[in-house]
DNA sequence: GATTAAATTTAGATTAATCTAAATATTTAA
DNA sequence: TTAAATATTTAGATTAATCTAAATTTAATC
């Protein structure tokens, strides 16, 4: 199996890749994982050495379709335990990142397996990130973020960008919470901050950075 | 914190000054730690430092105040694991012990104190052994090994010494689970072993490794 | 009580993951 | 299209946990 911190820096490169579609550099792995390139170039090489990713120096690097599987299955482990401790056992959203983040490595497929069952094979995680079930397999909704609508354009709340407890935090204070309904009912031209409607009610002003962070289905 | 490793050592330590109730020897957790007697004496050395263990060259250890707090926790977090597996998850008995064994490294006060909420504050795990409360208590039942056990004495089995799958499936097999009233029919001279009646009727000859391994409530 | 045996510790190396500082490659932009 | 800026890699060290082999201490035995 890998170490503990193989499988954070393929699940690091999983979700740069995910966000760029493009090669991932060097300084942008560092940044994720906290260190340093020359780290990260060390442990290139040897995960390069183990066929999970294709380096080629200076040229950056993409997961091989090993790495994926690899990197894909952290997630779903991730992704259930989530649910388990939101679910199970009455976490709210903005606690449970930091807890899934050493439960993801716990390495027992049984385990995985039977927690999913356990949780009635759930398709999200309680931000609204899909879960791959046990083939590795997940769809990816075409997510749209309340910074990209347009005047008048309406969506229903499906999912965040950053997933920081001051940010979840934020938002349920605001109540724009998963599956909340959202309406553009302005465009503040000044800052790019947004006027909604919410729940078709309510009127809410938020920043450009917050509606950056806020993804909404059609 | 303390590292997995660390962690690793004070709960061997424990265990093994559980048995012997006396000082524990670097040779004995050399043992129960897979690892070298110049390894061991190295992290004795750091434990020290730390304040967990009380250590005098040549003179072995045992657990301060700290350590055996310290201690007391992973047991805990391990054991509530293990009963979640079972109750919740439908592993058997013997197949939980190496999955709550990386479970208890998990750092996290809130989720084993929910954990042990969402099970119902179980007050021992699926071997019989004990959980630790939150604040450390845990009641030491006192249990009798079948192989200490008079001809003609009774009692109700309530735990079990050794935590291998093959001894577990062994007695699954035998019917000898947690709550099997047992009755020592006869104790043979020539080898140790032992005839039971089993729930007042059938009759079972097991070894005497397997009767020390075998604890009973009177 | 001296000698042998066993247990323990020290010395010196190794491996994984990290770092800083220096060297090299790539990209940007004047 | 070359110089400056930025990104990446290499070289050489460090820390935690481990090891083997040698030295030392304690325990056992004659």
């Amino acid at each position: 199996m890998h170490s503990f911190t193989e499988e954070n820096y393929l699940k690091a490169i999983y979700h740069l890749s995910d966000q760029n579609s493009t090669e991932v550099t060097t300084n942008a792995i560092a940044e994720v994982t906290n260190t340093k390139a020359a780290s990260v170039t060390d442990m290139l090489k040897k995960l390069a050495d183990k066929k999970l990713i294709n380096y080629i120096k200076y040229q950056g690097v993409t997961l091989t379709e090993i790495g994926t599987k690899a990197a894909v299955n952290i997630i779903r482990k991730h992704r259930l335990w989530e649910v388990f401790l939101v679910e199970k056992l009455g976490f709210k959203w903005d606690e449970v990142h930091d807890i899934a983040e050493e439960l993801e490595h716990i390495n027992s497929t049984a385990l995985v397996d039977r927690l999913d069952d356990f949780l009635g094979n759930p398709a999200a995680d309680p931000h609204g990130d899909p879960i791959p079930d046990r083939t590795g397999n997940f769809l990816h909704k075409k997510l749209l973020k309340v910074s990209e609508m347009k005047q008048g354009q309406a969506g229903t709340i499906s999912g965040v960008n950053e997933h920081s407890s001051v940010f979840l935090k934020h938002l349920e204070k605001l109540r724009l919470t998963l599956g909340t309904k959202v309406k553009v009912t302005e465009l503040i031209e000044f800052d790019g901050s947004i006027i909604l409607a919410v729940d078709g009610i309510k009127e809410l002003t938020i920043s450009r950075e917050v509606a950056k962070n806020i993804l909404v289905i059609l």
